[in-house]
DNA sequence: TAGATTGTTAATCGATTAACAATC
DNA sequence: TAGATTGTTAATCGATTAACAATC
């Protein structure tokens, strides 16, 4: 009923894939737990890997991993499972991750300062390449490689510069003037840190962590899980 | 066919409620976005709100923000929409956001600095008491007003000192031993910043930030876009 | 009252899971 | 071959939405 064949690029089998018309959030954001996982497995020269392992590694079923993986292509083996590092390439090359991304960061105070000095995204083809504040304390200064430059040169750097990524880490009563000022500089992409929920049109994509709201989700949760334990204990 | 009446504490009045067997996910997620807002209304001084107002800044459907919120109550008035500073108040009963928190933060790295350093918190309750590494250099700085402690004292530290929350910036490699200590030592809620799905007991709640896991599910969008926007253009 | 918007139900939509033929 | 595990379908489950009676 189905073909096999080859498809290009880097000598990756894929066979069949799910009509691809928008994959669901779910699963985009079980991508990067599957490729940390795999990375983790391959450090730890894993070879091999089953559905149930991963699923059982990662409190997910095995169903919902072949699942998910089936949207993008067949990358398994019948009977034995997937080799780690050929799942592992896949993945990546499904998250983008064989382009290079440049980034300029936007706000260079406790938060943003953290995420420029925090290492693990140059080796995965995410630069940081300039970085700007409208403190004039901050101006001058070095961090992460870059020198500290003031908001209004934020347009002509883009110009010159061709940039991905604006990681936003302004305070929340300027982010939403700032995205625009990307925005309309061509930014595609923001990572945003601002506790806001930013107004962008349709083509740009936003992806947002918002450290308040995550820890209020703690703070619910802890209380669900203390009333269960005193309904219990009626 | 409902019964009307007053529920106890601080005169807030809830008629009804969905039977409360696990609230779904998706409405845990979006209970501090509305929180969020709200907020940002009181501050504009905005009285009164409707949930298709909310909807439209949120870019949520009117129904889902009432569907919502039945979960735990009728808040609003027909006809009218809801008072911003009565929701608010009920939404952040309902986060747990009356309780005050103990937070002790393991890992004084980049990353832990910043948070340690994130003023937002305090003001909700959010009260860090002790800050632990063990990079010796480290130890004895000040930091957020704590001393940095070697992470040998964790035990006895938490054993005269009531902790709810421990934030955990760790190294990959260390999180889950130190997980697995914070949970002998009775911790009943986690923030995890370290990028390793932890293995806790039942009765433990674990909130996650990954930072590399949303810069990859941005990289992923981002390519989506663009293969879209490539085949429209064909 | 007329107008507006809630709270809630039923209908729809989508995501997860169980099951199993295919097959290595 | 026998055993194992995939990829995929159909069944199930759950979440979102549309609609509307209730009502301020």
């Amino acid at each position: 009923m189905r073909k096999l064949g080859k498809e290009g690029g880097r000598g990756m089998t894929t066979r069949n894939k799910k009509i691809r018309a928008g994959i669901p959030q779910g699963v985009i954001s079980r991508l990067p737990i599957y490729y940390r996982s795999l990375s983790e497995l391959m450090r730890r020269d894993v070879g091999r890997v089953s559905s149930s392992q991963l699923g059982s590694a990662l409190d997910l079923t095995a169903a919902q991993i072949r699942s998910d993986l089936s949207y993008f292509g067949s990358f398994g083996q019948h009977g034995y499972g997937y080799r780690v590092e050929e799942l592992l390439q896949h993945i990546s090359h499904i998250l983008g991750l064989d382009a290079n991304y440049t980034m300029v960061l936007i706000g260079a105070g406790n938060l943003g300062r953290a995420i420029a000095s925090y290492g693990n995204f140059r080796n995965r083809g995410f630069s940081l390449h300039a970085i700007f504040d409208n403190n004039p304390h901050l101006e001058g200064n070095f961090l992460a490689d870059c020198i500290i430059q003031p908001i209004s040169k934020l347009e002509e750097f883009l110009e010159v510069n061709p940039t991905d990524i604006a990681i936003l880490t302004t305070p929340r009563a300027a982010s939403q003037e700032i995205c625009d000022r990307l925005v309309s500089c061509g930014i595609k992409g923001i990572w945003n840190f601002s506790p806001l929920h930013l107004q962008v049109p349709d083509n740009v994509v936003v992806e947002h962590i918002h450290l308040t709201d995550s820890l209020l989700k703690l703070s619910f949760k802890l209380q669900e899980q203390s009333q269960q334990k005193a309904d219990s204990e009626k």
